[in-house]
DNA sequence: ATAAAATATAAGCAAACAATTATATAAGAG
DNA sequence: CTCTTATATAATTGTTTGCTTATATTTTAT
């Protein structure tokens, strides 16, 4: 882990509302369309922090139909560890989950 | 540990030059002289950079004549232990000490 | 008291960031 | 094929950030 990377996943994870995207996914995956309510800004918006999390290699993605799947990837770094740990602790994840794609095509 | 303070500590450490700076404190106290000639940026610069680590809580200092010198607090949260635990891993400290001052009034 | 040295603060500016609205893409339904 | 739905990308804008230069503050030396 070099020093660029260091300071990508800082910078990715070093933002409110990413912080919530974040501790959102602590459980397993979800879909786009939950973040939206969840931060209460546009959906642009969150696709825009969903990408600087990937672009930082600390969450990957699933196709199922018209809607997309976020989750934290399998193989943290020791970095993203801590500080997921921590975030787990302090936010609260209150995604509503009332999008009607929830667990379809979980079996792929 | 609140949802602001994760949030401040991470903005604080999400930055190269400062990311350098931690990595200089890590054997003990540094002289803000010293971490100028390390970042090759003004004076100013990296006193604003150290303002910013301490505004976060990471670091503290003591003034020693006209010189001030930084440090790591001793009670960091547990965030900033598993950030500062990778950094320390990555991030070669080339502080030169080469300030006159070093070593000046410890004993205070 | 004056001058010099180390650091901090202020002001200004360019680059990066996070939001918005508008538009494009891709998949499913009819 | 067309319409709708979910998401992504593009363009724009206001805010934040990190640097610079200039100035202020504080301490020591003369």
């Amino acid at each position: 882990m070099e020093n660029t990377l260091i300071e990508k996943q800082l910078k990715a994870a070093a933002d409110l509302n990413r912080i919530k995207l974040l501790a959102c996914m602590k459980n397993g995956e979800v879909c786009v369309c939950d973040f939206v309510d969840v931060l209460g800004i546009s959906q642009p918006a969150v696709s825009q922090h969903l990408r600087k999390l990937k672009e930082a290699g600390i969450i990957t993605e699933r196709k199922v139909g018209t809607w997309k799947h976020y989750r934290l990837v399998e193989n943290q770094t020791p970095l993203m560890k801590g500080i997921l740990e921590q975030i787990e602790l302090i936010q609260e994840c209150d995604c509503s989950s009332d999008c009607e794609c929830t667990h379809i095509g979980e079996e792929n």
